[in-house]
DNA sequence: CACAAAATAACCAAAAGTTAACCATAATTT
DNA sequence: AAATTATGGTTAACTTTTGGTTATTTTGTG
């Protein structure tokens, strides 16, 4: 077999398990572990996988991360993301937020008619194949960490969009520092989205009631849906009732 | 058999099994493998096919995935690519522009350090693993048929950026129209980005001589430096000289 | 924390493939 | 018939690929 064709070969067991011991390939491929290490080196610097202590794995960031990644409360999220799908309507012109819980709504809306503005990088890739979703992003600096976009002029795009339906994530709330996160560059379009946008979705677990990090982009009187897993304690629903804000709850 | 019919049989039997070793050629056309050798030769010079250890390939272009693997001049625009790529210097800052020429600069840059403005989804994909890249997109509404963002925004937004290099595309240029582009909306990011660049590259196979689209978004005049594959008309080679501007041809 | 097992990196040498040259012969063209 | 072209065989220097060996690093376990 030509060196190529294996490679060829290799590639696509590789993608087909995921996550592939040396052994294994040697076995499979019948050529020298030397072989194998050389050639999974080769991989490697493609770009495509990633090298592991004894074994190869595809590239995290180039698999669509949806689904099987081992995110806490994945399933929570997923219903919270889901539920702020069912808000999605055709012709609707929203906003998808950075985050693990907002990029599982993709899943939920992907052949809906809308017109989606968003700085997720996963958001416009996954979008790709499907034609009835109008995509805009948001151009910027790529924040490899969320896999975002990031620019500081986000302010002036934003403004030139008119949003129906914004979903936002926040990496902690509280009723004295409002929706918080932790990159100052992102807050700043985060709160331009708040301005612009018709409703506003705030989409949380639980975990992140009561924490906050480095700046607040919105008050909590600012956002118009509160969707989570669990019921928020008392001065939350007192908060919530006071400010006319409808709160979803998908916890069972 | 005459050697033009093996020829032509060689290619499709190339082409039907994407890649096969030269003993097979021997034994399929029951010729030496002396004629094989020269036969591939004479194919792998047609740039259709590459030479691999052992055998012969179909030319793949290896960012964007197998399904449309029938670019025209495959070979002629990865060898554009890599004279073009060989400018770039750790440290640069560079715009790359949408277009399978450009696009294919990925591979022999991928591993420098240098700053990347581009309206180019496939490169922000391709470049996601590798950190050392520094990316910056332009943003706007995703053109699924070029996989280019475009936005009225991107005048401010290149504004903003210092370009070193600009390395861009064209549907066809001549010395009437100048170059030209067939989407109005990217022509006008690209006026943006020759007006910022400290230099402007070009690169056109010769399928693009005297070529021109709907909108034209700088003149001949405007580039620094041509990169094709084959030797310009007489009237071309005068106007570089002219202007000053250096003729890089890589075709042999 | 030390130890053993596994994985890795760095060499080396053998095997296979490549290139380029040369020549003789056969086929084709002029 | 002479000249040109295509083919096959051969050789030699060179490069790529491969598998084996050994030292070094990493990992897991008691």
């Amino acid at each position: 077999m030509l060196k190529v064709e294996r490679l060829d070969e290799i590639k696509e067991y590789i993608k087909k398990n995921v996550t592939v011991s040396l052994d294994e390939l040697v076995s499979v491929f019948g050529v020298s572990k030397n072989t194998i290490r050389r050639d999974v080196d080769i991989l490697v610097k493609s770009g495509e996988f990633s090298k592991i202590y004894g074994g190869v794995s595809v590239n995290r960031s180039t698999i669509i991360p949806f689904q099987d990644r081992s995110i806490q409360n994945q399933s929570a999220k997923q219903q919270i993301a889901k539920q702020a799908a069912s808000y999605v309507e055709d012709g609707d012109i929203i906003f998808i937020d950075s985050g693990t819980t907002t990029v599982e709504m993709f899943h939920f809306m992907k052949h809906k008619e809308v017109t989606v503005i968003t700085n997720n990088m996963d958001f416009v890739i996954a979008a790709l194949p499907f034609e009835n979703l109008n995509v805009f992003s948001t151009g910027g600096m790529l924040e490899r960490k969320t896999k975002s976009l990031t620019s500081i002029h986000n302010k002036e795009i934003i403004k030139g969009y008119n949003i129906n339906k914004a979903f936002l994530a926040s990496s902690g709330i509280s009723l004295k520092n409002g929706v918080t996160n932790s990159l100052p560059v992102e807050s700043y379009l985060k709160a331009c989205v708040v301005e612009k946008s018709d409703e506003v979705f705030l989409l949380v677990d639980h975990h992140k009631f009561d924490k906050y990090s480095l700046t607040t982009y919105c008050s909590l009187e600012q956002i118009d849906y509160l969707l989570t897993d669990k019921q928020p304690a008392i001065p939350y629903l007192e908060f919530l009732k006071k400010h006319d804000i409808s709160l979803m709850v998908t916890g069972k």
